[in-house]
Formats: structure tokens, C-alpha cells, sequence
RNA sequence: GCGCGGUUAGCUCAGUGGUAGAGCAUUACCUUGACACGGUAGGGGUCGGAGGUUCAAACCCUCCACCGCGCACCA
């Protein structure tokens, strides 16, 4: 006989089913296939990431999804890859360059550094797929792609010249956001905003009045077509701005509050509101810009304008405006016809227009330097620490600087029926629990019907962004990434797939953002744009899973990529909508609810814990402690639990392999430690197992236990499936977790003992004493005894393999591990996947025929409940006697309903009694501890006495709570408004409460008498 | 400023109008033929505050406080 290992041995079992699961193809998906399709696309990691626990969280998920899909009957694809992540992938090898070199990617030349960034994907590119392997996810390993394979690059390329060619695309010089360590362009969404410490600086300037022609100053220029192209043709190299040699000084000063003193060389005016009475009166007239210091008749002149967009109650109600280096002041300066001076490199350093004293320098260093200026200059007023909003970028998380400059832009594509397609919290078309366990409402019958984000919340911050979005700047200054498929020659333009014939054409050195092309990744994946059968079979997917910080970088731009290009006829797709639902995972935060960061060193690593605990633990601890779309704060206590857990599930096979191994006699009990040697297997393996699995059920054999527990899987069915159907992993978890530990192995396990270890000479012992107690218990005759045992391991056979399948879609490698072990995959038919528990069905709760089939009824549950609740009020009495746990000891019941010998030897058992004796008439001695219930009192006779003062206490404090809740359910149905009001049936549950409490007092109240007499 | 979450046991969190729940931690007892990664029994909560609706509120409504997160920002 085979010993299996005390504890769960979780590194010895997963690698051995997951290469068993790759060889038999189980993870493929079959586009021929007749069944229904369910389908997933994984976020695509970055390629050279590391799996961290918000992987671990977003991809246990989806692998739930994909294995309860497949149990339910669906063709699964689950479609994985990863992604280029152009700017981290890139920053990534120019350190490692520079580390390792000395280099930067300018010494290598581009098309030599894209080498070594080839290089380095392939060599750390498969990390993290293999990571997600180890955490047990059953992606179709034969479908991953790559955002920069050679067909998606010409998926990115051709959607790129479609909307070129749609007038979507288009080049402009506009305000971006510019990272000066990346030194790239970045779209809005890459810019975070964060508080930061500074000072607020008054300097004041003196206003001067013109003399010399009109024409020369700024003020003056008549207006031009277009204010973008004007602004953008003006823009500097040299500061076009007129000087004092045309003006004269006057007395009057003007106070300006900035910032960000080192762009005052920048600044082309000041701006006023023009109903500000304080400063109406000087608009038209100049200022002398004091930065950068020349000699005095050379001083610029800028001029003062009127603009609404000047709050005059901030600061000092007067404006710098500088165009080339702030979004708002650019649109002033476009609406004001202003000259553009930049003054900054395109690595935040200041140019020569800035002056002598700053050029050169880093933005921040030259602030330093500009206030010192100021101060000798002896205008600076006023300088007081200030806090304000700063733009950082995401990445190299550095102040990003807007800066003017030429990147292509794309016009959002099918806004309306993005916007349109999300079902909205409160529409008519959404109700709260329509879900329901029905499979079908999630996929099949939603045609026409809208996409669901779960949580609901989320479809707001969806909606509110798709209103308000500007342009997306989609040009990058990178190396690493798809190259825009532009040409130049002069000043031709061509937008193609393939290089333009003929001489001379240079193309755009840019690439594109990393989301223009995982934009396309649930379709470009799927082999568009050709109709591949998998795109007609998976498209769209069912659900997609990720969390919310890339709702607008990559949730909604799929939403409108997915109707740009799916939307076209010859897919003929009802809705090219490009998912039915969007679950949003929390995010993981540690113990302290700090994001996980690697800066914090506060991230756990997943592969670690997995080596601990085991890819199960780590998934049901997560899912256990993630709760629908709520942060997670993450603790290693939860992977802890998951353990536990899996150690359980793995002893209570244990348990069914010891009784089973030959029906009841000594030689199938299992040995300890001493039994098993180092050199047997030391898991389950794929022997056949020891015991012949039970199949057949007799109901007429079945104990108040067996019903009591068939009826509690049969709820856990329910919960289970319904919890999944809505989303709700950590409910799902629970629900097991209680099904299984604290009513299988609490209650059911331990009462089966009964029949296993005690049934054909356990009933003597107790019934010598009384007539009574032998007409009750009859000894069984011992044929009688085997059929019990052997409809015993029937039950726990039919139990266990139910749960081993609801358990399955969240402790994969367990489950498949003892599907084999116990033998229950013999009972499922052959398929793809040979005999595995991946594609065993799903099981269904008890429909009203199987109830009646084996008897079940809300009675059964009762009674196995009273039973239940007798022993443990009996367990309390050794409490109130001051008897030790272990020792043993003689009971006496007094049943108030007739009690079967199997029950009767059921309470012995689990109040670990010597001797359960029955009497009917039973009077105790005053000072017996006991336990009064609907099924009868118990009574613990004492030798000694029990602490009387001790118990005084206690039972007058069990008398004061039982009265107070007596007064609160009285008062309840002393209340007019409440019995005419409520339903029967709640009335009768009060009722029934006001009797219990009733009856507690008066035990309790005899107690109490019964110790002071 | 606008919007969204949250506030329930020592901790982390469930709980969609009718007896306040779980895990961890904690106390006592128990190594009893699956499991000490275990078992048994306990202790611990005026559900952030104030009003309102209701026969009945942790739950619905209003206001307030505090924590967190988005979005927009004015130099």
C-alpha cells in the first residue's frame, strides 16, 4: 500500500501536472470546435518584467475564468503575450549599457543598440512567462504573441496608414508633455500630477510706453491665418522681441507672481484681465522683461495684454506669459499672436536665449540662479514657500517640461459608440444580480446588449474620461518600438507599408507609443486582418481582466480600436465591442496599504512564496483576501492560510484513503511516520489507488449525517457557482473554505467515525445500564454494519469528488493531484485532455428529482443541526465542570424526540464520551451541569463539585444577556406596527427566538438554583 | 474645485432593511486512529458622528468629520 505524506507536499506535484497538461494539449484552444466559445485576452506583462503579486492577483483570476469555462463545457482560449513597453523596456538596456559598457545607446548607433535590445528580450523575455506557468495559469502557450512580432508589427503599421489615410493622423506642432530624462514626447496620460514644496517669487517690473512705429511691436502684428501655424513659424531661434532703443521708462511698476522665474527669458508678454480696474488701463502699453540682463537700451520690451483667462484675485492679478513653455500661456500666446522664445534644451537645460547666467544650466539649478538675478537687480518683492501641482512623468519620474514641438497626433476613432457600448450604473438595462448563476448571461444571450464593467463604478470614470479627451500624441523619440511608417523628401510625404520607390526618402525617426499597439491586442492577436477561424470563433472575447490604473491607457482605446477595425462589414460582427465584460482587480498594496514598490523593497516576490507555500496556497490566499474590485493589502499570513487550507483538503483524502483501504478492519488503518520510507513516491502519483471508489448511494442507508451534509454541498454548489458568475472570487473562497473545513471535516468526518471506528460494539457499552436505552438501540447485525460503511465511503466519495471540482478552478495543481490520487477520474469519460479533472463538468446543485431520489429534506438538515448544536452545548459542559478536553467521561441523555442508535453514537463520539447513557426519565442531582435542547437535555454527572462561586458568575451573566435579549425580541413583537406589518414568516422566527430565550432563562434560572440549594 | 471609494472585533476585511460575521491575533484545555499547517470551548463590537425615512437601519436619504484614489487646476 502506497503512504502518502502527512502534509502536502505542494513542490513534488505542480511541475508534474502542468507538463502533463502542456503534453495533452489542454490549454489549446480549438477554433473547430462545436462547443460554445469563451474566450480571454491576457494583459500582456512587459516583456522583461517580473512577476509581481498584482500579476499573481490579475492572473489567478483569469485562469479561474478559463478552467470554470472549460468545466462548464466552453472551448477556452485564454490568449497570452507580452508586451514591448517601449520607454521601460528601453531605459532598462541603456543601464545595463551603461553599466555594463560605459556606453550609451548614441556610441552604439541606432540600429546597433536595437540589436542588443533584441538581445535582451530573448534572454529575459521568457522569465515572466515562465513565472506565470509556475503560478499554474492555463494560457494556450501555442497562441502567444509578441507586440513586435513581424504580423502585429504589420497589424500597428497598417491601422496606422488606415487612419493616416481617414485624416485621423496628423502632424502638428503642438504643446506635449516632455520628459527631458527620456527626452520624449508623452501622451496626457503619462503625466502624473503631484504636489510639490516650492516657493511662490513677486518681482516687479517697470511698465514702459512706446514711441517708436507700431508696426515693430508685437501688440501691433496683424493678425494671421491660422494661430498654430503663426505660433509654430515664430518660434525662436533668436527673441524676436523689440527693445528699449523703441520705448520710453515710465514711473509705474507692475508686481508678477511666478513659479518658475528661470522662463521669465522666455516670457513675450504679460497678461491682465481686461476688467481688472487695477491694470485696464495699461493694456497696449509694455513691460521691460528683466531677464536676461543686457545692457539697458537693449532690455526687451513685451508687451501687456488683456486676457480673460487671467483670474485676478490669484496672486497679483498680473500674468507672465511665457508660450514656449506652459500649456495655457502657448493658447494666450496663440490668441494674442505672440512671439514663441524657447529657452530650453531638449534635456531641461537652458539655451543661450536665456542668457549668459543661465545657459547651460538644468532647469532647476538655473531657478536658483534667475532669483539671485532678480534679487540684484532689486526687483525681487517677495518670495514665500508655495506648494502647487507639478506634471511628472510616469516613468523617469522628473517634472515633465511642455515644450513645443512637432509629433503626430491621432484623432480617437468611434467615440460615440465606445461611449455608447458601457452599460452605465442605473440605467434602465442594468440590474444588480441579473447575473445570476445562469451561464448564459454571461456570454450567450448579450448580443445586443451592452458591455458590463464590474465593478459598475468604474463605467463613470470611463464615461467622464471618453468626454473630455483631447488628441492622443502618438510620436515618441525612442529607438525601441514600431517606426512610424512615414517618409520624407523634401517636402513630400509619404504614409505607407512599404518604402516608397525612388531616391532621397528619409523615414520618420520616431516610433510609436507602446499603446498604439497593444490598442489592437485583442484582435491583431487573433491574426486580423485576415478572418482566421480563431478570430471568428473567439472574437469577441467574454471577459477581460486588469486593474483600473490602464482604464484610459488601454481598456478604453481596445474599446474604440475594436470598432474602428472589427466594426468593418466583412467581419460581420453584431457589436465589434471588444469584450462582453471588464472585471477591475483591486490594487495590491503591503500590511501598511502602501502601493507595492520596488523602491519600498516592500513587494513580496511570487516565486518565493510559491516555493513556500505552493501556487495553490498563493492562489486562494489572494483570491481569498481580494474582494470584488476593494485594494488588497496584502499579507504573507493569507498565502499562510492557503496552506493550511490545501493541507486540509489534502488530509481529509487521507482520511477517505485510510477507512477505505479495506472496509473498516485494522490492517487499513493508516500508518504515521513511521510507515512511509524516503524511498517510496511521495505523492498520490498516478497509481492506481488503494480502495475501490464507492459509487452507488443507498438511500435507504443514509444517516441524518449524510443528508445533513449532501444538502450542505448541495448549498455550496449554489454559492459557488453563483459568486462566480458574479464576479466575486473572495466570496467563492469563502464559501468553500466554510463548506469544506467547518462543515465536511468538522462535523461530517468526525461524525462518520461513528460507523467507521465504533458502530458494531460501540452501542453495548452504553446501554447495559437502562431497559429504556436497549428498546431505543438494537445492536446492528454486523452484514447490517459493512452496507452502512460501504454507503458511508459512497457518500464521502461522491463529496469529495464534488468538491474536488469546485475547488479545482482555484487550487489547480492540488486538485488534479488527488482527481488521480483517489481514483475518481476513472468516473469521467475520456477527452482531450486524457483522464483530468480540467474538463471533469462542473457540478450542478440538486435538482427536485435527486432531492426525492435520495430523500432529502429541510427536515434531515434540523435534525443533524439539533444534533450538532447538543454536542456542542454537551462539549460546554465539561467546560462548566472543570473537565479536561481529553479526559474521559460518562454522559446522560435524556432524549425529547426518538434518537437512532447511529445518532445516539454519533453525540458519544463527538462529546469524546466514555459512555453516552440513555434514560428516558432521567432526574439529575441538583448541581449537574446541563445542556438543555429541542432534541433532549445531556447531563454530566460529578463526582467532585464544581466551582460554585465560578459558576455563580458565569450563569448570572448568561441570565442577564438571555433577559436583555428576551426584552428586545418582546418588544418587538409587543409592537403593533411591527406584527401588522411584517410577513408571517419573520413573525414566526421571532416567535421561535422569544421561545428559545424563553427556555434558555428558565435552564439557566434552575442552574443557578440548583447551585445555591 | 468636481467625482469616486472607504470608516464594522486588537489587525485585515465580509455583510443590499428583520438574532452583528470570517480569517489572523488572543485565553483555556487537548498530541483523542486524517490533519499541531490540527482539535474543542471561549473572550472581544453602543457598525465614524449628527439628523431623517421606517413597525424595524451597519444597510436607504441628508449633512458633517477623517482616510484613500481619480480628474481638473491659477501664474
Amino acid at each position: 500500500m502506497t503512504e502518502i505524506p502527512k502534509a502536502y507536499e505542494p513542490q513534488s506535484v505542480e511541475d508534474k501536472w502542468y507538463d502533463f497538461w502542456q503534453k495533452h494539449g489542454c490549454f489549446t484552444a480549438d477554433p473547430k470546435s462545436a462547443k460554445p466559445a469563451y474566450s480571454i485576452v491576457i494583459p500582456p506583462p512587459n516583456v522583461t518584467g517580473m512577476l509581481h503579486m498584482g500579476h499573481v492577483l490579475n492572473n489567478t483570476i483569469q485562469d479561474i475564468l478559463s478552467r470554470k469555462a472549460r468545466m462548464d463545457g466552453k472551448e477556452v482560449l485564454w490568449l497570452p503575450g507580452t508586451d514591448h513597453a517601449g520607454i521601460a523596456t528601453q531605459v532598462q538596456v541603456e543601464k545595463a549599457l551603461k553599466k555594463e559598457e560605459r556606453k550609451t545607446k548614441y556610441d552604439l548607433g541606432r540600429e546597433e543598440f536595437l540589436k542588443r535590445v533584441w538581445v535582451w528580450k530573448e534572454k529575459h523575455g521568457g522569465i515572466i512567462i515562465n513565472q506565470l506557468k509556475k503560478l499554474g495559469c492555463s494560457c494556450d502557450w501555442s497562441r502567444e504573441r509578441f507586440t513586435m512580432d513581424a504580423d502585429y508589427s504589420r497589424c500597428v503599421q497598417k491601422v496606422f496608414v488606415e487612419l493616416y489615410k481617414k485624416g485621423l493622423i496628423y502632424r502638428g506642432k503642438r504643446m506635449v508633455n516632455w520628459c527631458p530624462v527620456s527626452q520624449t514626447a508623452l501622451s496626457d496620460e503619462e503625466v502624473e500630477m503631484k504636489p510639490q514644496k516650492g516657493f511662490m517669487y513677486h518681482f516687479k517690473v517697470q511698465v514702459a510706453e512706446k514711441v517708436g512705429q507700431a508696426s515693430r511691436l508685437p501688440s501691433a502684428e496683424g493678425a494671421k491665418e491660422n494661430s498654430d501655424a503663426n505660433a509654430a513659424r515664430s518660434l525662436g531661434r533668436r527673441d524676436a522681441c523689440p527693445t528699449l532703443v523703441d520705448a520710453r521708462l515710465t514711473d509705474t511698476w507692475l508686481t508678477i507672481a511666478t513659479t518658475r522665474p528661470e522662463t521669465i527669458p522666455g516670457d513675450t508678454a504679460v497678461a491682465v484681465n481686461p476688467k481688472d480696474p487695477r491694470y485696464a488701463h495699461l493694456i497696449g502699453k509694455h513691460i521691460v522683461r528683466p531677464l536676461p540682463i543686457q545692457l539697458p537700451r537693449e532690455q526687451k520690451l513685451i508687451p501687456i495684454i488683456g486676457d480673460d483667462h487671467v483670474d485676478f484675485e490669484f496672486g497679483t492679478g498680473v500674468l507672465k506669459v511665457t508660450p514656449a513653455h506652459d500649456k495655457a500661456d502657448f493658447e494666450i500666446g496663440a490668441r494674442h499672436k505672440l512671439p514663441l522664445v524657447d529657452i530650453m534644451n531638449a534635456n531641461g537645460t537652458m539655451n543661450d536665449l536665456a542668457g549668459d547666467s543661465l545657459a547651460g544650466l538644468d532647469r532647476f539649478e538655473a531657478r536658483k540662479i534667475a532669483v539671485e538675478r532678480l534679487k540684484e537687480l532689486g526687483v525681487l518683492v517677495e518670495e514665500k514657500p508655495y506648494e502647487n501641482n507639478v506634471g511628472y512623468s510616469q516613468r523617469a519620474d522628473v517634472p515633465i517640461e511642455p515644450r513645443l514641438s512637432e509629433q503626430w497626433f491621432l484623432k480617437y476613432p468611434a467615440v460615440a459608440q465606445s461611449k455608447a457600448c458601457v452599460e452605465q450604473e442605473g440605467s434602465a438595462d442594468f440590474q444588480i444580480g441579473s447575473m445570476g448563476n445562469d451561464e448564459a448571461s454571461r456570454f450567450g444571450n448579450r448580443r445586443s446588449a451592452k458591455m458590463r464593467f464590474h465593478p459598475q463604478r468604474w463605467a463613470k470614470v470611463y464615461d467622464h474620461w471618453l468626454t473630455n479627451i483631447q488628441d492622443w500624441c502618438i510620436s515618441r523619440q525612442l529607438w525601441w518600438g514600431h517606426r512610424i511608417p512615414v517618409w520624407y523628401r523634401g517636402n513630400e510625404i509619404y504614409c505607407g507599408l512599404e518604402t516608397p520607390q525612388g531616391e532621397g526618402w528619409q523615414q520618420d525617426p520616431d516610433v510609436l507609443d507602446t499603446w498604439f499597439s497593444s490598442w489592437l491586442w485583442p484582435f491583431a492577436t487573433m491574426g486580423w486582418p485576415e478572418q482566421t477561424p480563431t478570430l471568428k470563433k473567439f472574437y469577441p472575447t467574454t471577459d477581460l481582466v486588469t486593474g483600473p490604473d490602464i482604464i484610459f491607457f488601454w481598456v478604453a482605446r481596445m474599446i474604440m480600436a475594436g470598432y474602428e477595425f472589427m466594426g468593418e462589414p466583412q467581419f460581420a460582427l453584431p457589436d465589434a465591442m471588444p469584450f462582453r465584460n471588464v472585471y477591475f482587480t483591486g490594487i495590491i498594496r503591503d500590511k501598511q496599504g502602501r502601493k507595492m514598490s520596488k523602491t519600498l523593497g516592500n513587494s513580496p516576490d511570487p516565486l518565493v512564496l510559491i516555493a513556500q507555500y505552493g501556487a495553490d496556497a498563493l492562489r486562494f490566499g489572494t483570491m481569498r483576501s481580494a474582494p470584488l474590485g476593494q485594494d488588497v493589502l496584502f499579507d504573507e499570513k493569507d498565502v499562510e492560510l492557503g496552506r493550511n487550507f490545501c493541507n486540509k483538503l489534502w488530509n481529509a483524502c487521507r482520511f477517505r484513503q485510510m477507512v477505505g483501504g479495506t472496509t473498516g478492519n485494522e490492517e487499513g488503518r493508516m500508518k504515521n511516520e513511521e510507515g512511509a520510507t524516503a524511498a517510496e513516491p511521495s505523492t498520490f502519483n498516478l497509481q492506481p489507488p488503494t480502495f475501490e471508489v464507492q459509487g452507488e448511494i443507498n438511500p435507504a442507508l443514509l444517516t441524518s449525517d449524510d443528508k445533513w451534509i449532501l444538502l450542505k454541498l448541495d448549498a455550496a454548489i449554489r454559492e459557488v457557482s453563483t459568486a462566480l458568475a458574479d464576479y466575486k472570487f473572495s466570496e467563492a473562497t469563502a464559501a468553500l473554505y466554510k463548506f469544506f473545513w467547518s462543515e465536511y471535516c468538522d462535523w461530517y468526518v468526525e461524525a462518520s467515525k461513528a460507523v467507521f471506528f465504533s458502530s458494531s460494539r460501540g452501542n453495548e457499552a452504553q446501554t447495559e445500564k437502562t431497559e429504556t436505552s436497549q428498546s431505543l438501540l438494537k445492536s446492528a447485525a454486523a452484514g447490517e454494519v459493512d452496507a452502512r460503511k460501504a454507503n458511508t465511503l459512497a457518500v464521502i466519495d461522491f463529496v469529495l469528488s464534488h468538491t474536488l471540482r469546485l475547488f479545482h478552478p482555484f487550487l489547480p495543481f492540488i486538485t488534479e493531484e488527488l482527481w488521480h490520487g483517489m481514483g475518481y477520474s476513472t468516473d469521467m469519460p475520456e477527452n482531450q485532455g486524457g483522464k483530468t479533472i480540467m474538463f471533469a463538468p462542473w457540478p450542478k446543485a440538486f435538482d427536485a428529482d435527486m432531492k426525492e431520489a435520495y430523500g432529502l429534506g429541510d427536515s434531515d438538515l434540523e435534525l443533524a443541526q439539533a444534533k450538532y448544536h447538543l454536542v456542542t452545548e454537551g462539549r460546554n459542559l465539561r467546560r462548566v465542570g472543570n473537565i479536561q478536553a481529553g479526559k474521559k467521561v460518562k454522559f446522560i441523555f435524556k432524549p425529547a424526540v426518538a434518537v437512532t442508535p447511529h445518532d445516539a453514537e454519533v453525540i458519544r463520539l463527538l462529546l469524546n464520551a466514555e459512555a453516552l447513557e440513555i434514560v428516558a426519565d432521567h432526574a439529575s442531582k441538583k448541581g449537574t451541569p446541563t445542556a438543555r435542547t429541542p432534541l433532549g437535555d445531556l447531563f454530566l454527572p460529578l463526582e467532585g463539585l464544581i466551582d460554585v462561586a465560578a459558576e455563580t458568575v458565569r450563569l448570572t451573566k448568561e441570565l442577564e444577556k438571555i433577559q436583555a435579549e428576551i426584552a428586545k425580541v418582546e418588544s418587538k413583537l409587543g409592537n403593533p406596527g411591527f406584527v401588522a406589518k411584517v410577513p408571517a414568516s419573520v413573525l414566526d422566527e421571532h416567535r421561535q427566538r422569544l421561545a428559545d430565550w424563553q427556555g434558555k432563562l428558565t435552564h439557566a434560572q434552575e442552574s443557578l438554583d440548583a447551585l445555591k440549594g
